[in-house]
DNA sequence: CCTTGACCTAGAGTTATGTCTAGCTCCTAG
DNA sequence: CTAGGAGCTAGACATAACTCTAGGTCAAGG
């Protein structure tokens, strides 16, 4: 295939965005990307750089918790063009709010969980049973 | 009711740690229990503090994203009796390894989402549409 | 020309983690 | 003694987010 200037096919894009080529079809019928995706005179569809580049930030939501349908909103207010920026302003906020509100959460669990580590370490290295469970205890 | 000792019903059970009646007889059926939680004469579960306790560290366990098929794995080792403290140890370092990594990368995602947010706010101030997704643009 | 591999659609299947229902028992208060 | 609420089991249902299959088309390299 002659590479034309920024088009892409599905395969590079899943190259590119670390997506496989099933997770982006059903992405697309989902309706998470900016715009209907062109077809080659074959049927097979022509993405180009600026796909990539949301699918990117897309994976950016979804691997911070992002809900599809979330990501589904937010496509639809773009969809619907210029004049909605407040409301995607809002949920991009939000979602914001959600990640920093999650870190928080994890620093929390994060000190319970390596307190417990600690108690096994300081177990294994002394031979002792205090703090561990032990089912022959209770 | 009379309340014995440390003796607690599946209801107070769910109050105490936030999981509800059913997800505890769905946690008890899938082993994620320290031990066979014994019945009243009636059938009826009879939990303990020490339950509670567990049950509250396998909150943090899976709000910090622990499957429970790993929590499953610790509980049976647990089962096993004293002499696998290294293993159990070693499900408990993997795990504080995991949440370490998540934390740094939300904080990654957490940058690009945040300047994706700034974007926003500056186009939202100015009027203007660089950076936001604007479909007639494409 | 022929093979190989990438692509297509529609729809079924999977995994993880619960939640809910039906039909039953048991306990306590009025 | 009866009604209501809490519990019981077994198993069906739900949800998100993919993933895979079947059955085809198409295109480039040898």
């Amino acid at each position: 295939m002659e590479p034309v200037d920024g088009e892409l096919t599905i395969g590079e894009v899943a190259l590119a965005t670390g997506l496989s080529v099933h997770a982006l079809r059903f992405f697309e019928r989902e309706g998470l990307l900016l715009r209907p995706i062109p077809r080659s005179s074959a049927g097979r569809r022509v993405y180009d750089q600026a796909d990539v580049e949301w699918l990117l930030l897309c994976n950016r939501f979804r691997a911070s918790g992002m809900p599809l349908a979330a990501i589904r909103r937010f496509v639809d207010l773009v969809r619907e063009g210029p004049g909605n920026e407040q409301q995607r302003l809002a949920i991009l906020r939000e979602h914001e709010r959600h990640v920093r509100e999650k870190i928080a959460a994890l620093r929390d669990d994060l000190e319970v969980i390596h307190a417990k580590v600690a108690t096994y370490e300081r177990h294994v290295r002394d031979g002792t049973a205090s703090g561990v469970w032990d089912p022959s205890d209770r």
